[in-house]
DNA sequence: TTTTTGCATTCTGCATACAAAATGCAGCCA
DNA sequence: TGGCTGCATTTTGTATGCAGAATGCAAAAA
């Protein structure tokens, strides 16, 4: 008997999570604004029960606020937050590196580096938008090679909050081109598997991409 | 004026929340076991509204998985996934133990000093509960004194999960003395503000109870 | 004119009702 | 006897209804 997909229809729980996530990266939710429950769920034609299901979600993200009695509003961009969160998504990279080293599959690592080559090539057109695009698959497909299921669910999570303040902030020529020799950088020590290196590099890279967020924001902050 | 508290009553899938945490956490609701709503609506009193937003919550947290059209069932404590989040908090709690140093106060080192020595009390007890209670709140006094709001929260949520493996796994009376002395010398590097040292042994401290629960659950896992 | 107070409206929080999917069992057929 | 099929029951997924809290406005009082 031959296999077959599978009918699958998700739960409207999770398309409106998505797509209110979706919204809220984009900034197109900005923050401080409310989620009126009947406007939502006209805009998603749906009902209250699986639109407050997915706030609930939101919530546990950090992406919403629940105010109780008061319902949710799209959560504020604080920089000190934002740094607090690429700290540790800085660390959770240096482990999936070592990790990477370790476990992966020299399949993956191929994979990894034509990720890269896209990035490059957009990076050479001055494509921004494409970069962005690149750029969050590479070092998502880096956590996901770890190996570790727990690792990368957890930097997914935290990926989303700063997504919002990658959109707000602008990237200086120069800090972009020194993102994308960093990167080389990263490539090689991947594909020698030197996880000493690879996780400081890593390391390095989250701690640049953060003060460039929090100069961009115009902030300072600790931890 | 004189300020007086202000009325509050807890919303009621927060409460759900956390009731049913504790119930799965203590073994009390089973790996593997359904989680029928009419039933758990009767016995907290409440209806199926915020009972289903409480079991989303608890699935992001990864307790519980959600079966399209077929509820939710308590998560199984496999090996692998428990080798995994120790190894992502051994790397939060090294992080937390640089962060300490310094930003840490003084008195917030010396309430962790107590904690520890009521755990040590315990341990000279033998009181197997007391002493796991008192670790538990040393270790996230620590990741809470590291003034990152974002790493402690990351590490709460991950502990739910290892903490249901504690109850399942026993801890021989060696690695039980061991633990202890490993807390003696983390007190030690944190009240010297060694920042380095602390890293290092908070590490280890994590890695051999990874070891210690994954001997005692039987079972070899990577990453 | 400014502040306060009461009321109408709107919104959230929770409960319940309805629809669709899954489960279990009995009967039927091979 | 063994397995399949169809129906009744149970359970989940979604929508809707109801009560209470918050908000805004207008009228009254200072």
């Amino acid at each position: 008997m031959q296999a077959i997909a599978p009918i699958s229809r998700r739960p409207l729980h999770e398309e409106a999570v998505d797509r209110l996530r979706d919204q809220i990266v984009q900034g197109r939710l900005a923050p401080g604004e409310r989620l009126n429950e009947r406007e939502l769920c006209q805009q998603l034609g749906i009902s209250r029960t699986p639109l407050r299901e997915a706030i609930k979600l939101l919530a546990t993200e950090g992406l919403v606020e629940l105010l109780p009695n008061r319902g949710a509003v799209v959560s504020a961009v604080e920089p000190q937050r934002i740094a607090q969160t690429l700290t540790v998504m800085g660390t959770l990279e240096a482990l999936a590196g070592e990790l990477v080293c370790a476990n992966a599959g020299d399949e993956e690592i191929r994979r990894i580096r034509a990720l890269h080559g896209r990035m490059v090539t957009m990076h050479a057109r001055g494509d921004l938008a494409g970069y962005f695009r690149h750029n969050q698959m590479i070092h998502l497909a880096i956590v996901e090679a770890s190996g570790n299921a727990v690792l990368a669910n957890t930097y997914r999570q935290l990926n989303a909050n700063v997504k919002r303040a990658r959109y707000m902030a602008n990237l200086s020529r120069e800090r972009w081109d020194a993102a994308v020799a960093e990167h080389e950088s990263i490539m090689q020590a991947l594909e020698k598997r030197d996880a000493a290196k690879l996780k400081r590099l890593l390391a390095d890279h989250l701690a640049h991409k953060l003060a460039q967020v929090l100069k961009s924001l115009g902030a300072r902050a600790a931890a």
